[in-house]
DNA sequence: AATTCCGCCAACCGCAGGTTC
DNA sequence: TGAACCTGCGGTTGGCGGAAT
């Protein structure tokens, strides 16, 4: 019997269920113990989705929307808990050039990270250091520090730390268990290891790896085409010409908007002073914690 | 010790797109 | 075909806890 089955069992035939529902309790603010214990239960047993019946099954006098926020940002069991790595960090700020605010987007690629959590950080660490740096977010400035001279920070961070291979990226949990079939293509899945085995070897600064989603997975177009080059090495990092690129061609990069921006318009007047310069690098290392 | 401020994060809201009937 | 419903996403908010005063 399959979850559908289960849910017009307990519920459809039940004329009362409709009159409960339209004198439904709903509770809102935060979930208790009990809560929790009864829809991980619920999950364990019949599994996700069907969010609305899940609400009523379990006995929750909750929304599907709550039930659904509650299980995929904190009742999930492949959640991964604690400070953003170095790593993860460094995904975030590449994937948001790429891919602008499209959070649940690029939490595919920050397995056990969700969505929101994302989001929150991107709130809390890089916002505020646009406003530290009083300059818009997604100002063509603000981006071009990042991917340009920020990135390869990190990735000079991530090289000479001893914290090893990226931690916890070297698999992704929704690729198995719960939800796994309709959430991340393959070749995202594959761009993890590769950039994992890069970045502890001494050959990282050569690393190149790209991945290619076939149009007909879930999740994967020919716009989702991911590539990610480091250029020539960290001595060139702090350039710009030899910096980031994901998933655009060389020379160019989107906004967040999706606009393509050219390289030369992009850089002009960036960083033309010194003071500037190291203002702002002291800001960086306060804001994600270097 | 008390109060205020601030950062973080969980949760809500509105909207858009998809699905079902 | 269109209305009703469901799901997922991104933006926003409120509360909690720690730091600062």
């Amino acid at each position: 019997m399959d979850i559908d089955q289960v849910m017009r069992s307990q519920y459809d035939s039940s004329s009362s269920v409709h009159a409960e529902e339209v004198t439904f309790d709903v509770r809102k603010g935060p979930w208790t113990a009990d809560e929790d214990a009864l829809l991980a239960n619920h999950i364990k047993i019949h599994g996700e989705g069907r969010w609305n019946l899940v609400a009523r099954c379990a006995g929750l006098k909750r929304t599907g929307k709550s039930c659904r926020l509650r299980w995929l940002n904190y009742l999930r069991p492949d959640l991964r808990r604690g400070n953003m790595t170095l790593e993860e960090q460094l995904l975030i700020l590449g994937l948001h050039c790429r891919w602008g605010n499209r959070w649940s987007k690029i939490a595919q690629y920050l397995p056990g990270r969700t969505d929101n959590e994302i989001k929150n950080y991107w709130r809390t660490r890089v916002q505020k250091l646009a406003k530290h740096l009083k300059c818009e977010v997604n100002s063509k400035q603000f981006r071009d520090a990042m991917r340009c001279v920020w990135m390869p920070r990190f990735v000079e961070q991530i090289r000479t730390s001893a914290q090893g291979p990226l931690n916890g990226l070297t698999e992704n949990p929704r690729t198995h268990g719960i939800g796994s079939e309709d959430s991340v293509d393959d070749d995202h899945t594959n761009l993890l290891p590769e950039l994992s085995s890069s970045v502890s070897s001494d050959s990282f600064s050569d690393a190149q790896f790209s991945s290619s989603p076939s149009p007909n997975q879930a999740g994967g177009n020919g716009s989702d085409r991911f590539k990610l080059g480091l250029g020539d090495g960290p001595e060139h990092w702090t350039g710009y010409s030899e910096g980031w690129q994901l998933g655009v061609d060389a020379g160019e990069q989107e906004d967040s908007n999706g606009r393509l921006v050219s390289e030369e318009d992009s850089l002009e007047s960036l960083w033309n002073e010194e003071n500037v310069w190291f203002l702002q690098q002291q800001l960086f290392e306060e804001a994600f914690r270097l």
